[in-house]
RNA sequence: GGCGGCGUAGCUCAGCGGUAGAGCAGGAGAAUCAUAAUCUCUUGGUCGGCGGUUCAAAUCCGUCCGCCGCUACCA
């Protein structure tokens, strides 16, 4: 039987359009679930919309809306931006989906019979402006003699029914958990981040809320609706069947890794768990937290007004220069910065220099002097042959390591010293000149290219799928033969080409008037 | 306040005990198959400051300076 393999991206959050971070997130989860199938693994890909709370009620009168109906509209949106970013997700979960309500409550229902939820009160400094309490010590008074919120919002005390998840009980199991699955948040900083909240003391969490109607009803006591966090984790066991252990896609439960950005690390490193612990579930594998992007150098933000966009970056540079932008220029556990002018860098640079012409060069000269058929391998290969297929080779262990360790940038810069190898190879070799003196030593030469270039494009496919695969046409790779384990197998010799065209253009600024 | 991270070439970063590295940018040369792309060589750093440990410190320890994150709900 396959092994498999279940990642996702966050739920995200419907208060808002798509921006850059909501699609490097997904596109980094595709990237490894295309990395995971390309090796031969039976893949579930979730990505999907966090629709309930408080902020999407009142975003949703600020439009006019109903909850459904606003929430139906900016759904779209973001399904739209999957489709965009060449997601390939298997499943769109959404958490005003029926299942999802069934499956919240069953859960609800288990740590109910386990102990784990209790009916308690809820009291505290509330800020109805800020729609948030406020610790005792955070409050200050104002000229009024009025208590006041740090926001210098009014506060005040409110006492309400709430259930709550006795947290506090799990701290040790957590950290025993933490200790016999050290990988289990990354990157590190995060991880020791989350260990020393976790060691600080955990308070039980209040998980159901009176004051606002929109989200999955308390089973037996529909006052409440749940806590929005315990509703959105859910949906990673809701696609996978929950409560239908014996469902098709239980198979793949428990997830291997969930990718978030890093503001939610604490909610999937430390509640989930614990969720998932108390009801009996085994517990997810692994919790990757992506930095944040900067704009120009700039924290992006609707007020400063630079928010930008996935579908209009992806309308004007390609949707795989951007991908291969987002995972190039994102260092692993930092933030990113995006800037237009790194961004061209990396596309003339990068893709249409380094590995664009790579291909174009070496194929054009298959093209012209042998016919457009694949020549034969050197029967006994040289030494630089040999070397540049060995570290081309390699790139299947790199490249897959790096991944597993969600160092995307760290993979690409492994592929890249191949290609930038690569046009040393052909430029020490020199086939040109060979066609005067040598041909069978030019085809070989040629051929060896063509492996390191049908080696590069099979890696890259995750990253960039739609412009590695013409590259894999261009080298008569039939569809079925993209794999990884394929590439033990050598290219058949004499196959006919077709003719190449370039893969990356270059992108040429418009005149600045 | 507590916990943690960062500070290395103009820029982005790797190295984390043994004669300072990569990519980009800058300079010089070569080549001409190719998307005028490529290749080779090269300029450039008292590795934030100061002290300590060590035969030897970007690399360990202390301290100071400067940024940044987390400290219960925006990817």
């Amino acid at each position: 039987m396959t092994e498999t393999f279940y990642v996702t991206t966050p739920i995200y959050y419907v208060n808002g359009a798509p921006h850059i971070g909501h699609a490097y997130t997904s596109i980094a989860a595709d990237v490894v679930a295309r990395w995971k199938r390309l090796q031969g693994r039976d893949v579930f890909f979730l990505t999907g919309t966090d629709e309930h709370g408080q902020k999407v009620e009142k975003a949703a009168q600020d439009a006019g809306l109903e909850p459904q109906a606003f929430t139906d509209r900016i759904a779209a949106e973001f399904e739209a931006m999957a489709a965009t970013c060449g997601i390939s997700n298997d499943d769109f979960i959404r958490t005003t989906e029926p299942r999802h309500k069934a499956a919240c409550a069953a859960l609800w229902s288990k740590l109910v019979e386990s102990g784990d939820i209790y009916l308690g009160h809820y009291e505290g400094w509330y800020a109805v402006r800020d729609e948030a309490f406020y610790a005792e010590d955070e409050l200050a008074t104002n000229v009024h003699g009025v208590r006041v919120a740090p926001t210098g919002a009014p506060v005040e005390w409110v006492r309400e029914p709430s259930y709550f998840f006795r947290l506090s009980a799990w701290q040790d199991r957590l950290l025993a958990f933490y200790e016999a699955h050290p990988d289990f948040i990354a990157p590190h900083a995060q991880h020791r981040e989350v260990l020393s909240f976790v060691r600080g003391g955990l308070n039980d969490l209040s998980v159901s809320r009176t004051s606002f109607r929109w989200g999955v009803e308390v089973p037996g006591d529909p006052d409440h609706v749940m806590y929005v966090w315990l509703d959105a984790l859910t949906n990673y066991i809701t696609a996978a069947g929950y409560p239908d252990e014996s469902a098709e896609r239980w198979r793949f439960w428990p997830a291997n890794l969930h990718m978030v950005g890093k503001d939610i690390i604490r909610f999937h490193a430390v509640y989930w768990p614990a969720f998932l612990m108390a009801a009996g579930l085994p517990v997810t594998h692994r919790v990757s937290a992506n930095g944040w992007w900067t704009v120009e150098g700039e924290k992006m933000s609707k007020s400063i007004g630079n928010v930008i966009e996935p579908a209009a970056l992806i309308a004007e540079f390609g949707l795989d220069p951007v991908r291969f932008f987002f995972l190039r220029e994102m260092p692993y556990g930092n933030d990113g910065d995006f800037s237009r002018k790194a961004l061209i860098s990396r596309l003339n640079i990068d893709l249409a220099n380094d590995l664009g012409n790579l291909a174009q060069r070496s194929l054009s000269m298959i093209a012209r002097n042998c016919g457009g058929r694949l020549p034969s391998m050197p029967g006994a290969p040289a030494h630089a042959d040999q070397a540049i297929l060995d570290h081309a080779r390699d790139l299947v262990t790199l490249v897959g390591t790096a991944i597993d360790r969600q160092a995307f940038h760290e993979a690409l810069e492994e592929v890249w010293r191949v290609i930038r190898a690569g046009n040393g190879y052909i430029d020490h070799q020199a086939p040109w000149a060979l066609k005067k003196i040598d041909e069978t030593r030019m085809g070989e030469v040629l051929r060896v290219l063509a492996e390191v270039i049908r080696i590069v494009a099979t890696v890259l496919q995750p990253f960039m799928p739609e412009s590695m695969g013409r590259m894999l046409d261009q080298l008569g790779v039939q569809p079925d033969a993209r794999s990884l384990a394929v590439l033990a197998l050598p290219m058949a010799d004499g196959t006919l080409l077709p003719p190449p065209h370039g893969i990356f253009p270059r992108f040429v600024a418009e005149a600045v008037c």
